[in-house]
DNA sequence: CGGACAACCTGGCGGC
DNA sequence: TGCCGCCAGGTTGTCC
């Protein structure tokens, strides 16, 4: 579910409620869901810290304390909210972590297929492997995006979802920014033309950033920290639209894999090969 | 490097 | 309604 759109929206959801509260105790019923240190030490190092700060990398919420750096994957089903502490826990059955802050306020993560995971540790790399550039900073430029391309036979769908190549695209983005640059999932990276990079690159960007806008997509799980839906999945010209008219040419959209991921593509305006128009 | 696949889990949905 | 199989936005590890 949460792909970068998703992710900086908690984040920036997050930002009010969560900074400036001081921790006082966790609670989990999950082993997993406390990914590291162990639980005896993630609770006497977290309580009396502050949250100072909220970021993002890749998929990764980032909530920078005192000394530590609260980490948090949502994986497919992870919501991270804020509520006070006298909120329905009935509301949503999935919680597996709280974290009890002053100003009786909760900090609660669910997760229905318990794959995502909070851990506490003094830097991302700890328990990140190599991460790929963000795509909307500045500096991820077309000629940086194509280095990252060159050289790499594998299906351009494969690529954009390898986060050691670029960080937070995931199946929805991927697949609406390869419908976008008109390009085909299954295309090798490395044949793909200068200009064909140029447009995936904008396409990339102009997607993430509109995800952003509508404030994610909540095709199932994803909800903003405010508990509602966002709006991006109105807005989606290929995902989850197999078997509709092409936006652009009316060419019935197709479902397929690609990466072992559902992948969903124009057949007429996506092309499969640079020389065909 | 790359491609396939299993695992980690649970819920929702379509089909019968 | 009930049961069954299949699908799901992510990531990691293994095997060839």
């Amino acid at each position: 579910m949460p792909e970068l759109p998703e992710v900086e929206t908690v984040v920036r959801g997050l930002r009010i409620p969560l900074i400036g509260r001081t921790v006082q105790s966790i609670w989990h019923d999950w082993g997993k869901t406390l990914r590291t240190p162990s639980p005896d030490e993630f609770a006497a190092r977290i309580a009396g810290q502050t949250f100072r700060s909220i970021s993002r990398r890749a998929k990764y919420i980032l909530a920078a304390l005192d000394e530590d750096i609260l980490v948090v994957h949502l994986k497919m089903t992870g919501r991270l909210y804020v509520v006070p502490d006298d909120a329905a826990h009935e509301a949503d059955r999935w919680v597996h972590f709280r974290a009890q802050l002053d100003g009786e306020q909760q900090l609660r993560f669910s997760d229905a297929r318990k794959f995502g995971f909070v851990a506490l540790v003094r830097r991302l790399d700890e328990i990140a492997p190599t991460i790929g550039p963000e795509p909307l900073e500045d500096d991820f430029t077309a000629e940086v995006f194509a280095a990252r391309l060159r050289g790499r036979r594998t299906a351009i769908k494969a690529l954009l979802l390898d986060q050691a190549v670029l960080a937070g695209v995931g199946n929805i983005y991927a697949d609406e920014a390869l419908w976008k640059a008109g390009i085909h999932p299954l295309r090798p990276a490395d044949g793909l033309t200068p200009a064909e990079i140029v447009a995936l690159h904008a396409a990339v960007r102009e997607v993430l950033a509109w995800g952003i806008d509508y404030e994610g997509a909540s095709i199932n799980w994803y909800r903003k920290p405010d508990g509602t839906a966002g709006e991006a999945q109105d807005h989606f010209a290929v995902y989850d639209r197999g078997g509709q008219p092409c936006a652009r040419c009316g060419t019935t959209l197709v479902k397929t894999r690609v990466a072992q991921r559902g992948t969903h593509y124009c057949p007429a305006c996506q092309r499969v090969a640079s020389d065909q128009e």
